[in-house]
DNA sequence: CCGTGTGAAATCGTTCACAGCC
DNA sequence: GGCTGTGAACGATTTCACACGG
């Protein structure tokens, strides 16, 4: 058997709510800050504190997949963020291509937050021409048309859609016929793909527009 | 009278679900590609189809805010967008200050769909001294310290926050002194920010995490 | 004691099903 | 016939409260 000690329990993922996906990332995120500041344990009610949840929720979300934690004493941040990245699945290296090298692409090629956590953007692909045979940030940007040979050679497994709104759908096809099984879309468009593939949408004014209802509305107790 | 004919209610925002809110921006997007595209009415089923929503959900989701539908009829396009807009809070212009002008923040700064859609980033601030004094975009690159003094002038209600992780709070504590209401984060790290202010975190390696973790399972239904 | 894990209760959100209207 | 608005039923998620372990 490969992976450590604790019991890891395969629930169908059918049943886990995806809001227990979110926060788990949410708790990752916190528990690697807390490791870089030394601590080396922390409860349950600690780490809800720092998020806004409660005790029972962060320890409920955490006993969907297993018995992390150490009664008297909490969680071992070490432990818990080797089970929660195991749990997302960024214990291993993701291979992630991006569509659409316009100021947005541009800025996502240049992110560290990614590789840090396991998602390495090894191709870039753009129609215009001129942009194709560039290298930006170290990645090199292929012309679509070379879309297939690459996804396939570099087993490229997700796809990062920063194309205009028009062109996503027809992207988002082309790289799901050509191998890859997750698509995270910034264009403000609904795409569809086949339900075995996994989509995630990011809509920048979408997210302003939560803020401008909250605090249009903000005259509540 | 200055709004339209239809009544507009006004629950206590407090019980609209926050998933409701999300839904209306989706709503909304869709509804002005179909206004674009010629379509001057939709039903519920429609809609909801196109979202990946039951008919129901898109029916209950409405009626939390009024009584916009037609029997018989449907929701006609132009109407709908306009008390969604109301609802919103988009049917205004907002002001937007970008803080952290990095790769990210320059793609922010040249995003079209934000001024689309009513919000107008009116002024950028970044640390270094460097960058302060360049006009990108159109947009004026601000030293930090003239904070506040432009957030007044301005009238700058919203911030959007694209610095580095350890800056994010006191960049935001700052802003929100200075008068800013609303905060959108882009930083990895959770803010705390007072509760009369509107706060959404968006972090980019949690979006791929959520793929991540629904490609890794996918071995259900 | 402090802190986890967990059934049971409460809360919240979604879907159903149908009355009423065009 | 087609479609909305809505109470009531249902399902899902969150919180409570307590047994048990260090």
């Amino acid at each position: 058997m490969s992976t450590g000690k604790h019991k890891l329990a395969q629930p169908d993922p059918g049943d886990v709510p995806k809001a227990v996906i979110n926060r788990l990332s949410l708790y990752l995120r916190e528990l690697q800050h807390l490791l870089r500041s030394g601590k080396t344990t922390i409860s349950s009610s600690q780490l809800g504190r720092m998020l806004g949840f409660t005790d029972a929720q962060v320890r409920k979300d955490l006993t969907c997949f297993g018995h992390f934690g150490h009664p008297g004493i909490g969680y071992r941040c070490e432990e818990l963020v080797a089970a929660i990245r195991r749990i997302l699945g960024t214990d291993r290296v993701w291979t992630v291509a991006l569509f659409g090298v316009g100021n947005l692409g541009r800025a996502l090629l240049g992110y560290k937050g990614f590789s840090a956590k396991g998602f390495q953007i090894v191709a870039a692909f753009d129609e215009d021409p001129r942009k194709a045979g560039a290298t930006i940030d170290g990645i090199r940007v292929h012309p679509m048309d070379r879309l297939d040979e690459v996804i396939a050679n570099q087993r490229i497994q997700l796809a990062m859609i920063t194309v205009p709104a028009a062109a996503a759908q027809h992207v988002a096809d082309t790289a799901i016929k050509a191998g890859v099984v997750g698509v995270v879309n910034f264009a403000p468009v609904t795409l569809t793909v086949p339900q075995e593939i996994s989509l995630v949408g990011v809509d920048l004014a979408t997210e302003l527009e939560q803020i401008s209802f909250s605090v249009a509305n903000r005259e509540k107790s």
